[in-house]
DNA sequence: ATTTAACGAAACGTACCGTTTTGATAGGAG
DNA sequence: CTCCTATCAAAACGGTACGTTTCGTTAAAT
């Protein structure tokens, strides 16, 4: 159990600027951090240790917790997909399917909890929250619009309902970590959501 | 800014049992604290002054935040309907808005959003929501699987599966505080869901 | 009458918050 | 080349909350 736990390049100030090597250092160590101990062990104080970096510095870039959490979240690589094909239903199921999986497989499921939990704390995480989603949305809903050959959305209805449908669908999950459940339950989710769950009359 | 903040009853331990009104008295500043402050300034400490209470004492019988917090939230009276009639589409519809307006219209809301806050970093408080959902999930898959006249689920469609959906749809709204949006849509999810959203081949 | 358990109050050591101060570093403007 | 300026790590600040321990009290339970 050393202080440090691994990482600790000595660094200082470059000048004038800003220096990109502690901005990567501190991004790293809130990673490592929230990977290892999850959300309950993150604090900045503990981030500024690891990285070797004083907590001003930090505040100075980041002015929240969730700021920084919201960099790191969005500097993941992002292996998720959002297919058109013909078929709209096996499209929007293959992006549900691999965004569960991409939560899942890394660190990325960590960090959007922390995020999603920093909001009910946080208003300024909150807006940026209710933002990220929204644009999420439109390009799910990209999805679910794009012209095909094979039959699309009624005419009628909101693509915007069916991407929060399939959003929300995927938060709870995340949030009750039950990203491990077989991937039939997120077809049949989808199915039902764009052909119905009743009988047909 | 007083150090109390209304209510104060000075209480005292009444011999070797449970002192009822002190148990009481912890619930009510809870929850005052939590509307008042919201789940950021909600903190063990600040339940004890306000209750005139002694730290050990809420510790002694609820042994987290979390604990108290769905002891809060469960002891809140429930206005929610679980209609069943022939029509499972409105009954469904019926469900979820009257949910959403339970949240929105009480406390509830920002009981169970702390919550679920709490629960990411809480792994007691995490099983304790997987619970209480499954719970909640099985009242609505009765809902849904109750005997009707009209159209039903289709018989080799799970139950849980659609409840699921009606129940994180409405954990979303909650999470990013768009408890106020017009009851059309929360109508329009449950159609998809029950009815799907694609044009009928 | 004695044992037992709950109670409020106070204090404990630890941790984190967000901010301030200090002194070293080196780019940028004139 | 010289100052100005912004960044940096480090240390310390007062404040808050954590979860626990210690103490003196109250009164039910036995």
């Amino acid at each position: 159990m050393s202080s440090d736990e691994e990482e600790a390049p000595r660094r200082h100030s470059i000048g004038a600027k800003r220096n990109p090597d502690t901005a990567e250092a501190i991004r790293a160590a809130a990673l490592d951090i929230l990977i290892e101990e999850g959300h309950a062990g993150f604090s900045i104080e503990k981030v500024a240790r690891r990285a070797r970096a004083g907590k001003p510095t930090i505040y100075r870039w980041w002015p929240s917790k969730a700021a920084l959490l919201l960099d790191v979240y969005h500097r993941q690589k992002r292996d998720v997909e959002y297919p058109v094909t013909d078929d709209l239903e096996s499209d929007l199921a293959l992006f549900l399917t691999s965004l569960l999986r991409y939560w899942r497989d890394g660190p990325a499921g960590d960090i959007f909890r922390s995020i999603v939990a920093e909001a009910q704390s946080d208003p300024a995480a909150r807006e940026a929250l209710q933002d990220y989603i929204a644009e999420r949305g439109k390009q799910v809903a990209g999805i679910i619009s794009a012209p095909r050959n094979g039959p699309g959305l009624a005419p009628d209805f909101p693509p915007r309902i069916i991407a929060e449908l399939v959003q929300s669908y995927a938060w709870m999950k995340l949030l009750i970590h039950s990203l491990d459940e077989p991937q039939e339950n997120a077809g049949l989710a989808v199915r039902a959501i764009l052909r119905g769950a009743m009988t047909v009359k």
